[in-house]
DNA sequence: TTATAAAGATAGTATTACTATCATAAATAA
DNA sequence: TTATTTATGATAGTAATACTATCTTTATAA
């Protein structure tokens, strides 16, 4: 059997429900396709219509804009990392296993999950770490905070603050940490990619060294505090 | 005496040095306004050019396009900042006390520096708070790198990882501590002002909480290690 | 069968991101 | 001093971007 795991998205991020129809669906695979190919400031509607083979305005009816898309897809995989995260610390007694078990899961890349047939979760966790700050990098962030859009993203954040407080309740920034380790996991892999020289991952390049950093650096602080 | 401070800027990223006219420091001293007060993703250089009284080709002959500028103040910052804390740190002997020295300038706004006149540091601050990773977030990030771009943002992490290194010399990750440090300092500023339940200065908003962080988070790691 | 909703096709507009040209004023070099 | 270079101003133009609008066709649901 297979199952088929859809993630509840905030309504007010589209126009009509990318998850409803083909022609949706395809919109968020080739986005997510073209953002990864050429980044987000050169990808454009016409250029996603045409991959896709409909038109922009076919685009425009699901999405207000690009940026909106940008944010639907960052709070989709928000949403879908909750759930891995979830899942995959569901049965586990010691919080600092479960804590290592999150680090390692927000510092690697998935493979892509059958799961979910026209989301590449792989390609997509790249380009969270290229793009996923622009979602909220914006003059107009209080106003998507007002309307939720970044909602799966604190979530996410208060279940590793939570963890984080199971493993040391005295502990005094565990939201903080929490967001901390999420945008590290993310500007240290782009970094060892790309500039290399701001790391010491130089010539590994291996997520396995990111994830010993974070270990180190996160258990460090809650077993001495 | 009035000292006038000179950032010595890689010749590649502009077409004429804006140093070298009134124009041209009308156009720094300018672009920092507006991109501060609409944002990178509005800011344009007919915008600019009207805001100066001069015309769109007028900026186009200092700078190829706004991202260029982008990058070209980040890089003027980093300089700054890498000689405020050399500077700053001078005489100080204890390496401990060098490095919380650090962080204090790393994650404080400076009131504006009169020797750069027609820069505002604090302005640009936030500035870099808000939009200094664009800078490097690009699909040609390799190309800028290879041109030196962000030059000034890699001697910044080397001088803050050999800081790092000097308080223990067995530390394992250096250079990945100081990037950590000096995104840290910027991004839970943003969420303290933006997104503040990504943080634990909720209520406070005041940047000496984020300092407290980053110290505990930096010398747990440097202490244990 | 009829209504209705989604998608396709086409057109149009304001703004953005430039490039090009020519005139003029100011600085500088012969 | 004049000649010449250099910076700026003024204006025009173009391709692409970021949309909005309308009309037709096709699929689905009552």
């Amino acid at each position: 059997m297979k199952l088929q795991l859809q993630i509840k998205m905030n309504e007010a991020l589209f126009l009509r429900n990318p998850e409803s129809s083909v022609l949706g669906k395809k919109i968020i695979q080739h986005s997510i396709q073209l953002i990864y190919k050429n980044g987000f400031e050169t990808f454009t509607f016409k250029k996603l219509a045409e991959d896709i083979g409909t038109t922009e305005a076919g685009v425009y009816r699901y999405f207000e804009n690009k940026h909106r898309l940008l944010v639907y897809l960052t709070a989709w995989y928000w949403g879908w990392l909750e759930f891995q995260i979830t899942y995959h610390t569901n049965n586990l007694q010691d919080p600092s296993v479960k804590l290592k078990r999150v680090i390692k899961l927000l510092a690697t890349t998935i493979e892509d999950d059958e799961q979910t047939s026209h989301v590449n979760e792989g390609v997509l966790h790249q380009i969270i770490i290229s793009e996923g700050s622009k979602a909220y990098l914006t003059k107009h962030v209080g106003d998507d905070n007002k309307q939720l859009f970044f909602k799966p993203y604190k979530d996410l954040c208060a279940v590793v603050g939570n963890i984080i407080l199971e493993c040391n309740p005295k502990y005094k920034y565990p939201k903080s940490l929490a967001s901390t380790i999420i945008e590290i996991a993310h500007f240290q892999n782009f970094f060892m990619n790309n500039l290399p020289s701001l790391t010491d991952f130089g010539e590994a390049k291996e997520e396995s060294v990111i994830i010993a950093f974070l270990n180190d650096l996160v258990f460090n602080s809650l077993e001495k505090s």
